[in-house]
RNA sequence: GGGCGCGUAGCUCAGUUGGUUUAGAGCACUUGGUUUACACCCAAGGGGUCAGGGGUUCGAAUCCCUUCGCGCCCACCA
């Protein structure tokens, strides 16, 4: 790219990340160095790249962008989830279109359609991935439902099963009419909701009494198989024995006492449901009361509903409640606060119902993994997770791992005989054999076995995803599971941290004994500007591919980064792209100055080198300083503050002083020498600023240095942290206050750059002279001199306690000037006033710590030094 | 119902064991600018009773209590 060019990002960008691709750079083997691992968060396969994504990934490549400069052998390890149930929605609406119903297919044909479907739409995302710069290891590209992948998830399903981790039960489970398969508790949410409480009036059996019940759902009255009552409700000791009659069901059901009723409640009567609500099933099993399932697998009413049969739940709410109040039971109807619980993926209203599920007894696994994280084996980030983490974990409950799915791992359960005896085994000959022996009927054969129909929960695969992606399961003890695992960090969002992150904890403990990760770095929600989430639905999600294509991806990452702290939500504005691609455009730009410099070695001027030479030394200093500032970011992942600081130490530190500074004047030369060391300072520059841009710094850096491939900067190294000067660093910002007030006074008193000054310094006796030859330079002064006197006419300003004349005849407004100094002095007064009474008090000269009364004491020093120099002037002026 | 967290400049946020802070940054804003890298720029500047109240302390944005507002998580009240 030629000097005079602009930065062209596209063209950068395909360049470079062909060229480390090609270079095999992202690429990691086990080798002598530390590793660092990143397992990524696997998207979805067939899904495409959000905002979210866009974060999540540019936060994982700059820290294995900094792993990797920082000489670890930096492993990030990329992938897909197949998503069992999102997946195989997106399947079957495909073949609805296409006229084809999913109950028409066999489980075989299904999973063909469902393959193609993979291969042509999965796997995209991780393209997309590419244009942001992820530098994954592509050759470790895994999918959750690839061969070896599965059988690491059958294997710890007959491990966990083995070691009575995993049970076959008949529980109460949520499930999803719409994809008609159970959910785990983790996979519905509640929402508040207007809902209505029906008051029905139930006939006592035998009497022309009424008892009235409250419920919110009628239509499951065709499911009632009790009445509950608490036994000291005064209202109702009459009902003790008695039965009531179930309306339009017209069946008889016993009416019982449990403590477990409030009485505050509607009318302290209880209908009881024991097939479709948990505490039902509950009161059910302690009364002995009959379970009546009324609902079919999508929804409608089966044979129990009467003449509502094939009729959809909420139609039959709606229906039933008519004839009721058609036959005068309705009592009244209030309206009512309550949440309902809903599908995450297909926000279909959840009906709890009864049925043989497969779980995971979570209650013992669990304890090393919450352990692990109050001891801080595992360092949530930010911290206030570890709250939240921990309440979950010592009130967990089993997990549903079972879904009435095809597409995801088949759990392998071999029914055998009439009685529903099962047997678990990796594959069927071993079912068989185990069989065989259960049963002692050797006669069985393998067509008598019926593997179980149900697939495993997606978030099954995904917990054991760190140990699997190395085959840590299959093979525990090879080589790459030892050197990489356990994983260093791992990014994810909080939404996920019981789906997701709890479970790898929970399976690194079981399965490897140790933990899966060091750091959790949970990212927060990217919202748009309104506070919104961005949502497809809403339409104010910007695609990421347009915002790389018109900012460049390194614009785009800045961007992201500028404004995310751990945890908190990311309020996503394109503005700050706008700003990302600003910083790429200005780095470009000092690259621009710093090479279009003209080197002569035969005429070398030697103030300049002087002054050149003392700014070398002065940016050394401040990039170590600020150098050891984002350092300290990066170990509590404050990331976007290690980027604020060094986005200001290039912009403000390197490009506004430090350029300005080492420049030639115009048509003058430097030394090769004094060029280098410039080059230098800015070949650290891209160092540091190689995670976050990688692209633009890895073209600037070929273009500072002609590079093999083994010297690229994405393997180079990162700067190492050296002591700082702080006198030098003091001595600056003296002079960079000067040189604010100077512009200042250009300014006001309309002082062209060009117009030559001459500086008169009073009270000079603690100043460092150190920087003057620079402020000469920079501020076009003429001369600096040191007095003891002031000078008459001329215009002033003060620095610390230094006075500071500039000669100026006429210029000078006594009038402006005047209330200048007042309000300084105002200024000054006041602060001196808040020292003094601090020291006047004499508990706190003598509680206080001596340095702090010390300071306060410099303090006061100092601002009485300034105001009678500020009274001094206004005297003088008067 | 239980738990957690937040409220600092117009916006997004720092403020790391209370003391170099009568509070800082970036963006936005105002004003000025052909100084030959950059107008995606340069320079100067305005802007906050740190949500309100009370307390602890020599000293509080920081610790405690309380009120108000906001958010999140968990939970079986029909």
């Amino acid at each position: 790219m030629a000097n005079n060019t602009k930065y062209n990002s596209k063209e950068v960008e395909q360049k470079w990340y062909k060229y480390w691709m090609d270079q095999g750079y992202f690429r990691s083997t086990v080798d002598e160095r530390e590793p660092y691992t990143i397992v990524i968060p696997p998207p979805n396969v067939t899904g495409v790249l959000h905002m979210g994504h866009m974060l999540n990934n540019t936060i994982q490549d700059v820290l294995i962008r900094r792993a990797r400069l920082k000489g670890y052998n930096a492993c990030w390890v990329p992938g897909t989830d197949h998503a069992s149930i999102a997946t195989e929605a997106k399947v079957v609406e495909m073949l609805a279109k296409k006229g084809i119903k999913k109950s028409d297919l066999t489980r075989e044909e299904f999973l063909e359609h469902a393959w193609e479907w993979t291969h042509k739409h999965g796997g995209i995302i991780l393209d997309q991935l590419k244009h942001l710069g992820s530098s994954c290891d592509w050759d470790r590209t895994k999918f959750t439902l690839d061969e070896d992948m599965s059988a690491s998830v059958i294997r710890v399903f007959v491990d966990w099963y083995e070691q009575g981790y995993i049970y076959r039960g008949h529980r109460m489970i949520n499930w999803d009419p719409e994809a008609k398969t159970t959910l785990s508790d983790e996979e519905v949410y509640h929402e508040n909701e207007k809902g209505k409480l029906y008051h029905i009036n139930y006939q006592i059996e035998g009497t022309e009494d009424n008892l009235t019940i409250a419920t919110t759902r009628p239509e499951t009255i065709l499911g009632d198989t009790g009445i509950c009552v608490h036994p000291e409700d005064e209202r109702y000791q009459h009902l003790k024995g008695k039965r009531a009659i179930v309306p339009i069901a017209n069946r008889s059901i016993p009416i019982v006492q449990d403590e477990y009723v409030d009485l505050e409640f509607g009318t302290g009567c209880l209908k009881v449901t024991p097939a479709h609500d948990e505490n039902d099933k509950v009161l059910g099993e302690t009364h002995d009361l009959e379970v009546i399932d009324i609902l079919n697998d999508d929804g409608t009413l089966n044979e129990h509903g009467l003449h509502y049969e094939g009729k959809d739940r909420f139609v039959v709410r709606k229906e039933l409640v008519e004839e009721l109040q058609k036959l005068g039971l309705i009592d009244k109807i209030e309206e009512i606060d309550h949440s309902v619980g809903k599908s995450e993926r297909t926000g279909a209203v959840i009906e709890p119902r009864l049925s043989e599920q497969w779980f995971v007894r979570m209650e013992e696994l669990a304890k090393p993994a919450l352990e692990a994280v109050l001891e801080e084996e595992v360092n949530l980030v930010p911290k206030k997770f570890v709250n939240t983490y921990r309440h979950w974990m010592e009130n967990v409950r089993d997990w549903n791992i079972s879904r009435q799915l095809w597409w995801g791992q088949r759990i392998p359960a071999y029914y055998y005989g009439d009685n529903e005896e099962y047997v678990i085994a990796e594959t069927a000959e071993k079912a068989l054999e185990k069989a065989r022996e259960k049963s002692g009927n050797s006669a069985l054969e393998l067509k008598d076995l019926r593997q179980e129909e149900d697939v495993l929960d997606t978030w099954f695969s995904s917990a054991i995803w760190p140990i699997s992606v190395f085959n840590g399961i299959l093979e525990p003890d090879n080589e790459e599971i030892n050197y990489y695992y356990p994983t260093n960090d791992i990014v994810t969002a909080p939404e996920i941290l019981f789906f997701w992150i709890a479970r790898m904890i929970v399976a690194g403990y079981s399965f490897r004994d140790e933990k899966p990760f060091s750091n959790v770095y949970l990212t927060g929600i990217v919202r748009d500007n309104q506070r919104r989430k961005m949502s497809k639905s809403l339409g104010n999600s910007p695609e990421p591919l347009d915002l790389i294509e018109e900012y460049g991806a390194d614009g785009v990452r800045v961007g992201m980064l500028l404004s995310s702290p751990a945890g908190n939500d990311l309020m996503f504005d394109e503005e700050l792209c706008k700003q990302g691609s600003a910083f790429v455009n200005k780095i470009w730009n000092a690259y621009r100055l710093v090479s279009g410099w003209k080197i002569d070695d035969e005429s070398i001027d030697g103030t300049y080198e002087e002054i050149a030479d003392l700014s070398i030394r002065w940016y050394e200093n401040q990039f170590q300083s600020v150098l050891q500032k984002i350092e300290s970011h990066f170990e509590t992942y404050r990331i976007s503050n290690a980027l604020m600081d060094t986005y200001k130490l290039i912009w403000d530190d390197f490009c506004s002083w430090f350029l300005e500074m080492v420049k030639p004047s115009f048509g003058a030369t430097m030394s090769s020498a004094t060029h280098k060391r410039v080059v230098d300072l800015f070949e650290d520059n891209l160092r540091i600023l190689h995670p976050f841009i990688p692209f633009a710094t890895e073209e600037i850096w070929h273009l500072l240095g002609d590079r093999t491939p083994e010297e690229a900067l994405i393997i180079s190294t990162w700067p190492e942290a050296k002591s700082v000067d702080k006198e030098l660093k003091n001595n600056f910002k003296h002079m960079s206050e000067v040189v604010t007030a100077i512009r200042s006074i250009r300014k006001q008193h309309n002082i062209s750059f060009r117009d030559a000054l001459s500086l008169t310094v009073v009270n000079h006796e603690n100043t460092s002279k150190e920087f003057d030859i620079v402020l000469q330079k920079l501020m076009n002064l003429e001369t600096i001199t040191y007095s003891d006197s002031k000078l008459e006419d001329a215009l002033t300003f003060r620095v610390k306690s230094n006075e500071y004349y500039i000669p100026r005849e006429g210029a000078v407004d006594v009038e402006a000037e005047l209330k200048k100094l007042e309000s300084e002095l105002e200024y000054q007064t006041g602060f001196l006033k808040s020292v003094q009474a601090k020291l006047s008090n004499e508990r706190f000269v003598s509680k206080a710590p001596e340095q702090v009364v010390a300071l306060e004491r410099k303090k006061e020093a100092d601002a009485l030094a300034k105001i009678k120099t500020i009274e001094n002037s206004i005297e003088a002026l008067k």
